[in-house]
DNA sequence: GCTGTTCAGTGATAAAGTCACACAAGGAAG
DNA sequence: CTTCCTTGTGTGACTTTATCACTGAACAGC
């Protein structure tokens, strides 16, 4: 029954022999929210399979701004940390665990055994890798060209399921690495447009949010 | 003698029977400066492998605007058309030449095969792949955080080698991504600074740039 | 020479980032 | 319940970038 939660769809395609053999070099850990996976400098320790939860990896400048770079959810790999795990560079970001996660560690030696061993792992690592690059690109397009105000309209849109959410202007900054004074004006604005009302920590939509 | 200009680390590493077997699935194509790679929207034919030469891999947004993501040069691989060719997506990016190049392509079944069947081929995509995702996470960090001007001199610094280079301020806008008027404001501050010359098309290095 | 095209310079204005500070909300300790 | 402290928010003033709308200079091809 302990097997059941630790299933990934990247060791799922493993034939059954390989699969438990990995399985059992593996353990999940659980994280709880706010917890740091790696931070910036730190040596790669394996690669992380997401099993459930969510985790955002971010990088701060030199200036000290920080940006959050992408998320991680359910059956996601850190790609991120496949290129550590190879050079042996430490971390340029870091991860920190949004919802609790429990996450399996693939040291290196497995991981390469079963970049050997098997075709459809060698795959679904190739398109995490794609993906993530993807991602980073549009975001070097987005953090490059787009407005803030569009920006952030479109992040609140993303989650304006919720009737509110709990973030404070400081973290929404982060999320796409601007000033804190900047999100605080352009919710201003928004609130005076009415399309939601701000209260300490905390953003409520109203109307035209609900779509 | 054909072969000698066929090298490329990657292929070195290869034990000589699937070397030999590769080079013969393979044929160098000749890119003459300004040809276009492939263009955003383009399918991947294959895994390019750069002989010599160098390769700007840039994208434009919604807005019209165009930014230099990355250059590959001799002994480079494109880890982008990797993505493309997993997930069968077209490009994101475009890649134009600057510097006469000459390219390998690596169709997808012969990929396939090379990382079936060496670990060091493995390696150097997996660590080509690192790096490329470390180059877009540092560009992200500087398109976000960094000014203009230091970016810009930071970029004149890397070629001040030379005595003089040839590049038009829109040429300049794209590999900063922004605005060639933005380029040219500054171009003239450092030129009144007496750190360079203008001329149409060309910048000068002036004393303070040769140390 | 003329003519069209590509490059560069510049003012006006809007958007975004930075600095400095005021103040409000909530928690903790007395 | 006060007082104190931390955290979160609002805002004015100013700088840096981006955008728009032009102007004129440099060059290429008749």
């Amino acid at each position: 029954m302990e097997k059941l939660t630790l299933q990934h769809s990247i060791l799922e395609t493993l034939p059954e022999s390989l699969r438990r053999d990995a399985l059992n070099g593996l353990q999940a850990i659980q994280f709880e929210n706010g917890k740091v996976l790696f931070r910036a400098g730190d040596p790669c320790q394996g690669l992380p399979l997401v099993l459930h939860g969510s985790v955002k990896v971010q990088m701060t400048g030199l200036s000290g701004n920080s940006i959050v770079l992408y998320r991680m959810g359910a059956d996601d790999i850190c790609t991120l940390s496949i290129g550590c795990l190879m050079t042996g560079d430490g971390f340029r970001a870091e991860a920190v665990v949004e919802e609790d996660a429990k996450v399996l560690m693939v040291p290196r030696g497995l991981f390469d055994r079963l970049m050997d061993q098997s075709a459809d792992f060698r795959l679904g690592i190739m398109e995490s890798y794609g993906r993530r690059l993807n991602d980073l690109m549009l975001l070097v397009e987005e953090v490059a060209f787009r407005r803030m105000d569009e920006r952030l309209l479109h992040w609140l849109e993303a989650r304006a399921g919720h009737r509110a959410i709990t973030i404070t202007h400081q973290e929404l900054a982060i999320e796409l690495g601007t000033a804190r004074e900047v999100i605080s004006r352009l919710l201003k604005e928004l609130e005076r447009k009415g399309r939601l009302r701000l209260a300490r920590g905390k953003i409520e939509f109203t109307g035209s949010f609900a779509e």
